[in-house]
DNA sequence: ATATGGATTGCCT
DNA sequence: GGCAATCCATATT
């Protein structure tokens, strides 16, 4: 996808997102999952988003222009992939909460160290693992680098959940959270 | 310099 | 369903 594509509102980047593929080059190998479940997170008017008191130097990457990647880590554990949106200047991010797994599956499950299918990428830490996504990987052009997007197979009636934002103690009343209905690999139900 | 808590996961009951 | 693990960014002193 083009940098237009991620140049828009972030709640209709993270629509459009679901039902693409998401793909990681790195060391050879070729890992490719398909997009089943997003957040959107905005900046000054949104209390759950890192962006929502102002540039840091952790969040810095979600006032810069489209497009990039966005990779943080939390819990003392895990990674979370971002991508961003709006145009430069102002923040934005849409966090890729599970996938799809379609290619590099043997890889994944070497990272993931477990051999259920169905675990390995079914949430925004797993997903990370799974791909060897870490912080490293923060502020890549999502355009042209190693972290892409793929426009995946035209899938005509894609029946797309709403909720609200999962993990967050704030802004909770905000639908923000997009979510392929009836996909095994959803993190979890609503 | 120190305190706090998190866009989670996996293991326990 | 409950909770510990675990480290770093951010805010506060």
């Amino acid at each position: 996808m083009g940098r237009s594509f991620f140049e828009r509102d972030t709640r209709v980047v993270a629509i459009e997102l679901i039902g693409r593929n998401l793909v990681f080059q790195s060391g050879g190998n070729l890992i490719r999952g398909r997009i089943v479940e997003t957040e959107a997170y905005y900046g000054s008017e949104d209390p759950a988003s890192h962006a929502y008191r102002g540039p840091t130097p952790r969040n810095q990457v979600m006032f810069g222009p489209a497009g990039k990647t966005y990779v943080y880590f939390t819990y003392g554990n895990h990674h979370c992939l971002n991508l961003v949106t709006e145009s430069d200047g102002t923040p934005g991010a849409v966090l890729i909460r599970a996938v799809e797994p379609l290619d590099g599956i043997e890889r994944m499950k070497r990272n993931r160290k477990m051999d259920s299918e169905h675990n390995l990428t079914n949430g925004p830490g797993k997903l990370t693992q799974a791909f060897g996504v870490t912080r490293e990987h923060s502020g890549l052009d999502v355009v042209s680098g190693p972290v892409g997007v793929e426009e995946g197979e035209k899938n005509t009636c894609l029946q797309i959940g709403v909720s609200p934002r999962i993990g967050i103690s704030s802004g909770q009343d905000k639908l923000l959270r997009f979510y392929l209905k009836n996909n095994l690999y959803v993190s979890r139900k609503g």
